[in-house]
DNA sequence: CATTAGCACTCACAGTCAGCGAGTGCTAAT
DNA sequence: ATTAGCACTCGCTGACTGTGAGTGCTAATG
């Protein structure tokens, strides 16, 4: 639909007020409101037209006009008032937040928590592939008879452990020995370091234990690929906005923010689909999804912004914030591009190529 | 107040029936319902007078009774059925849950999710303090000229981090040997176990050092006296009881469900607090906060059940579940002391003293 | 021809009222 | 001590109504 100027001021006021009030705007504010010089009449028509062009739409015969999903891409997309910086209150509130080098998951809360606040919207993160986490130490740990278990701590601070089979018995000796070879060899690797062709270099030099290593390398393949976690901050901010009033909407919404797998999938479609995406002048860039545009239907009420970090060059996550579609969008998008923007200079200080003072098995002291 | 042991009879009935259908039942339903062999206006007598010693209430005149938390209190201490073990479902959900060794956190969330299934309650647990914990590996990281950054892996999973300032210039060879210093003497060591006695052991084997070391030993102190953690599994299990129909309640469940010191606060007092602890066989004892019994507003229409879980005999943390008053105590209260045990158990096996494979930085290979 | 005043119409919302049904307390009979 | 009978209470539901915000349409206006 080609909206002419006079089209275009009157959508974006109706988007502005009704994102400020929550309320249905009726012709009669928006001519008191806004200074169109048009009388409410006239307004009255222009809106007909919007709404028949899927612009705007009404709740109900004598309500006034809401944005409908496409009139909110249309703002968003054309529309919306672009200061071009960040205010001083979030601004400060940036400052404030470190992202002092901690565990990965701690650096993510704290990101979360931050683009909450700045948003006013319940926060998501996608935490990184494990792929990319350096190895910090290996440890086994015999449990039974036949198995023994595989615990392997990144330096991101995560730990994952899996169940490895034991082809025979082993004294303590043996399995410290297998401990420290595993150590030597692994420690400060990438996780996707660890590959068929290292194996056989590990192999080589110590075929007696072949089949221990193999089944050992069986289960750094299922670490690399286990499924992605996310963290949820602040839902309270969410379900004290208006279109949250029914309960019904808080359970299905709540339901939704419990089942992590899903999230994960929402935020890496996010990245990778069919919707714009932005850059605001940060390395981030944004992409936001309007109701239906939103895969699920939980979301068909909420809109979404995301935005890929980095370490390095390297996307390995998605942060953003879930809100209602009637949503301050330009500030949530800078906010989500700021924090990301930050997240990911964070992290690649911490945990990015050249990495602090790396702990590496040789003997040094 | 004295009860006769038809009164406790027909209380045990009224909290039976209403547990299972959240309706206030009247003495039409009761006399039906239970064989007491009494008709509904004899009921209606005892009631009045069981209302009258505080143990039951009306929602309104016309309405049938329900218990009041006194009633509730009497029902969990003296009348409630005790099958003495655990239901085949329960059981089953028990084995699937392995508690396989990996990071605390992770393996805390899991006892927070068997928990939540088993009672369809909301399950939260506190994490341990960190004083319990092993050092697993300490790395050092400049940030800026003057100051740098101390990250400490537990063998937990966990990683902390601190700035300290740095008392002058430094080369990467320094921080390099520093680190290794520090590996050397602390890898495997409980946080509790870095003492004043310890830094006075290390100065005089590096006096050069002193006052960087004397930085890094505050920053530890600090760490270790960290606040706790406390995570929440499944919400929506609760707010889909009919106690929450109204969206206020479920806002203010929320919001008190995201303040982690809150909620580590209430499950701190639980464990020292006043109310009676009870052992069901298992080796850890169930304590039961029954509505205005808690020490929060937010929790005066719901029960929590919690114990204490160990690290060898020491009780480092708590996991326990909220519900609504109206809550099928026994089975909830059998489900957490499970839970509780095999936590124990398995953090014991993981984290306790005879440790499987210490990695020590004494160079090995 | 675009704009506007006027007017009839729609519809959510709040309030009122009556009927119902479940449940009670009291009294008198057993 | 127990119970049948009865009047009474009160939340809930559904029908009805008035109100007010807002619309669409039409005809008048610059």
């Amino acid at each position: 639909m080609f909206l002419n100027p006079r089209q275009q001021a009157i959508l974006k006021a109706i988007v502005d007020d009704y994102v400020q009030t929550a309320e249905p705007v009726g012709s009669r504010v928006l001519s008191k409101r806004f200074n169109f010089g048009l009388s409410p009449a006239t307004l009255r028509n222009e809106m007909a037209d919007l709404e028949e062009g899927g612009l705007l739409r009404q709740p109900h015969t004598s309500a006034g006009r809401i944005p409908s999903d496409a009139g909110y891409r249309v703002f968003v997309d054309l529309l919306m008032d672009q200061d071009d910086c960040l205010s001083e209150e979030m601004r400060v509130h940036l400052e404030r937040f470190t992202f002092a080098p901690s565990s990965l998951r701690d650096v993510l809360a704290q990101a979360a928590k931050l683009t909450a606040v700045l948003t006013r919207c319940t926060a998501i993160v996608r935490s990184p592939n494990l792929g990319i986490s350096r190895i910090g130490y290996v440890q086994l740990l015999t449990v039974g008879d036949s198995e023994f278990m595989l615990i392997v701590h990144t330096q991101h601070g995560a730990s994952l452990s899996q169940v490895v089979e034991w082809p025979g018995v082993v004294t303590p000796e043996e399995l410290s020995l297998l401990t420290n070879f595993l150590n030597h060899h692994l420690c400060g690797r990438y996780l996707d370091q660890v590959t068929d062709q290292l194996l056989r270099h590990l192999i080589d030099e110590v075929a007696s234990c072949e089949s221990t290593i193999r089944g050992i390398w069986q289960q750094f393949q299922v670490l690399k690929h286990s499924e992605a976690r996310v963290l949820v901050s602040s839902v309270s901010h969410l379900i004290e906005q208006p279109e949250f009033v029914e309960a019904q909407r808080i359970r299905s919404l709540l339901n939704l923010l419990e089942r992590e797998a899903t999230l994960a999938e929402v935020l890496m479609l996010m990245s990778q689909g069919a919707l714009p995406r932005r850059s605001l002048g940060g390395s981030c860039s944004v992409t936001v999804a309007i109701g239906r545009e939103n895969p699920l239907p939980e979301l068909q009420d909420c809109s979404v912004i995301s935005a890929p970090y980095y370490i390095g060059n390297q996307a390995v996550g998605e942060i953003g914030v879930i809100g209602p579609t009637r949503l301050g969008y330009w500030r949530a998008m800078l906010a989500v591009e700021a924090v990301a923007d930050r997240l990911s200079r964070s992290l690649t200080r911490l945990f990015g190529q050249p990495s602090g003072t790396l702990i590496r098995r040789r003997p040094g002291f």
